[in-house]
DNA sequence: CGAGATTCATGTGAAGTATACCTTTAGGCTTAA
DNA sequence: AAGCCTAAAGGTATACTTCACATGAATCTCGTA
């Protein structure tokens, strides 16, 4: 055993593929953006009146996953930080992203955690809504300033809570004397702005700016300039990149999904001691990716949601026509009588369910069968080479 | 035979409950002057 | 008297339950051709 240890460290440390593998992970913030030039200017046009100390206007990006929505704006955010400090303005940006799953649930998350990354505390529940409010207004109020809120994946706050949340965001500036303060809204959705309530559209998106997906030459343009600086010389087969950026381009031209497989498609190659990164291996890293992230999900999952989950995927494996909630039902509690847990009602698991359709576990959609009712048609998502792990990931945590 | 009426199995919304936290407040005890 | 601790009181959020009503097409019913 350590003999073999001691191979796999050897390898590691000598032949590493990576000269520095930093730059292809995503908190990585290169010097240079390609192919958003234009959007930066764009939002630093929008942005610069806060260097003279003038309040914003509240700016609007949109643009799929991995169009460089994020790094423009962080980009300029942190140059005019620079200049700010230089010229000793107060100005002051906050980062968040409502994604997160400790913090997008509901609104008193998303202001608690804001108010902890500003300094303040706050405790985790049992305040009310109001409170929080003030108390995060406080801190804005503290001393005089420019204060400029970038909330990230703001769709997936508002679909979550309600936009009432973004309207008092929006309001707050007729609350605050000495402050003022501007949102930055970043969207995956491009429909978001068109169902959101008027007063709230117009405020939140005086400025708007939208981040196109990126072809595939340009995203292999990208790979190279970081493959450059990630690997040692001549580490990559002919083609790697292309087919990294080809992949990418198939799903909406999405950067960081392209970075993400050649670095994943080179710790595998890394992993069985090659010391080239094959084309194959893209494939693989493909696979890998999907696989993973589905493990993600239902490992973090609540426990009843995994029994619901094991209940469909039971039913899957035992009969090939379509499955009901119903039956899921039944299985279900079948299965928490075997395991002894509390037994929730068919109303929470048929929410449980409409849950799982969003996360995409799942495929559920509502179908009458006439005379034998309504209900929802399930059908697993789960590849099924990775349903086994799944499986047993669940067997593990819940003692089946 | 075809237009309505009926029906089933569950979707869905609203309101209520239990639990887990949190702050505030008031009483009681300790302490220092 | 001031300071500190503790327990009770009064809040809220969250996950879930209960109750009640909504759905929508297969099936049934019944009048009519």
């Amino acid at each position: 055993m350590a003999a073999k240890l001691d191979r796999i460290f050897d390898s590691f440390s000598n032949k590493s593929l990576f000269e520095n593998k930093f730059v292809l992970q995503t908190s990585y913030t290169p010097k240079n953006i390609p192919h958003r030039d234009k959007q930066i200017e764009q939002v630093a046009g929008i942005l610069a009146p806060a260097l003279r100390g003038e309040r914003t206007s509240n700016l609007f990006v949109y643009g799929l996953t991995g169009t460089g929505k994020t790094l423009s704006v962080q980009y300029v955010a942190d140059e005019m930080m620079n200049r700010a400090k230089k010229n000793s303005l107060n100005l002051k940006m906050q980062y968040l992203n409502c994604k997160l799953r400790k913090v997008s649930d509901t609104e008193y998350r998303i202001l608690a955690e804001l108010i902890r990354k500003l300094g303040g505390d706050i405790p985790s529940t049992g305040l009310p809504t109001e409170q929080v409010y003030n108390k995060f207004i406080d801190i804005i109020e503290g001393e005089k300033k420019l204060f400029i809120l970038v909330l990230d994946e703001i769709d997936q706050a508002v679909k979550k809570i309600s936009d009432g949340f973004l309207y008092n965001l929006t309001r707050l500036n007729s609350e605050l004397n000495k402050s003022q303060i501007s949102i930055i809204g970043i969207s995956n959705d491009l429909n978001f702005l068109q169902n959101l309530d008027p007063r709230v559209k117009s405020s939140l998106s005086e400025e708007e700016i939208v981040f196109p997906p990126y072809n595939a030459i340009q995203l292999q343009e990208i790979l190279k300039d970081r493959a450059d600086k990630a690997f040692k010389e001549g580490v990559l087969e002919d083609g790697v990149i292309a087919k990294c950026a080809a992949y990418a381009a198939r799903e909406h031209g999405d950067a960081r999904r392209a970075l993400d497989l050649l670095r994943i498609s080179a710790e595998l190659a890394e992993r069985e001691e090659k010391n080239k990164v094959k084309i194959e291996y893209v494939d693989k890293a493909n696979e890998k990716m999907d696989k993973d992230k589905i493990v993600d999900v239902v490992e973090s999952a609540p426990k009843q949601f995994q029994l619901v989950l094991l209940s469909i995927m039971t039913l899957t494996d035992a009969k090939d026509s379509r499955i009901f909630t119903g039956e899921v039902y039944n299985v279900y509690h079948d299965l928490c009588a075997r395991i002894k847990t509390e037994i929730l009602t068919q109303r929470r698991i048929s929410d449980i369910i409409a849950e799982m359709d969003m996360l995409g576990l799942i495929n559920a959609r509502v179908i009458s069968k006439g005379r034998h009712g309504r209900t929802r048609e399930i059908k697993l998502s789960i590849p099924e080479k990775v349903a086994g792990r799944i499986k047993n990931i669940m067997h593990e945590s819940l003692g089946v």
